[in-house]
DNA sequence: TTCTAAATGATAATGATTTTCATTGACATT
DNA sequence: AATGTCAATGAAAATCATTATCATTTAGAA
């Protein structure tokens, strides 16, 4: 079933991300072996602008409004497809609903706020050579990791707790 | 519906952890403010033996075996009591279900085999230390986090590659 | 032992995501 | 530009994990 939600306008501390523009999206499609079609254009426009990180129902409804021809169907497909392809990059917190982020050049984690939903993308070399760091300790070879810092924003901390 | 599966038998690596008897689970299950039920120390039993890491699912297999008496909403409900207690730690690993473990005295992030599903339980302060200075640089009021390597292990790397 | 709120288990419901399948469309080739 | 073919699409159903409902049972206080 097909549910509209209103998604709440939550704020985000992002690494600079360079603008891309539609040619580089067609590129992008081709390159993971891909037909351009004009909805996998519009998904990557629609995550190109606005809040960076999405969760699919959230982006089925942004691009509703336009394109209401897109099914979310197609949605999930291709954030799958992209997500394989690391051209984009899954999010995960706790159990709630993916959020997913056009990967950007520079590798980051997160730091969220469990109060007002705030995102604040870090990045942080030692932490990622300790990483290494342990994965050698115990033999492992190191392909990937989630780091997900959670607390209370400087702003919700100040507007008192509860509710 | 209730699905039975062949949960695969794999390996870990833990921190220690000490043994505890039906008293304690009783102590434990009081502490929460519960009613002591067989079927809450048949939970903990289950628990406190074999694999440390289980499913929902797979600990009400497990149960099934003996105490075909007891319903997964059961499980289920206890889990989820026994985690926002903190004595039960909910571990997930990317989109698949949750693992659950016992709480230890000791905590700990986790390094998985993503081919044979190993877990090895560490302890990192300095990593520990780092994620404080990040919350803080960020004025957050660190609360928690998620720190989870993914790799392959020795032996799945030694046994050639692929499938 | 009695009483009552909490706990249980069977089942239905939910929410996120995936699959199915009939139809459409991208694009390589005439 | 017209054709053919296989990938892509969208509507809908299916799946999977988890949670809620509700009639019945039970722990444990009185
Ligand atoms: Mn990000
Ligand atoms: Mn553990
Ligand atoms: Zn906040
Ligand atoms: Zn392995």
């Amino acid at each position: 079933m097909t549910r509209l939600v209103k998604g709440q306008q939550n704020k985000e501390v992002l690494i600079e991300r360079e603008p891309i523009d539609i040619e580089s999206f067609k590129k992008m499609i081709r390159q993971m072996g891909l037909k351009v079609t004009k909805q996998r254009v519009h998904i990557l426009e629609a995550m190109s602008s606005g809040r960076a990180h999405i969760t699919a129902q959230e982006l089925f409804e942004k691009l509703n409004k336009n394109h209401p021809e897109i099914g979310f169907a197609t949605v999930y497909r291709f954030l799958k497809n992209m997500t394989e392809h690391s051209l984009v990059t899954e999010v995960r917190m706790g159990g709630f609903p993916a959020r997913y982020e056009l990967t950007p050049n520079q590798h980051h984690d997160h730091l969220n706020c469990t109060q007002c939903g705030k995102i604040v993308e870090f990045e942080n070399e030692s932490i990622e050579e300790l990483q290494l760091a342990v994965a050698k300790k115990f033999n492992f070879k190191l392909t990937g990791h989630v780091l997900e810092l959670y607390g209370q924003c400087d702003q919700c901390n100040s507007k008192g707790s509860d509710t």
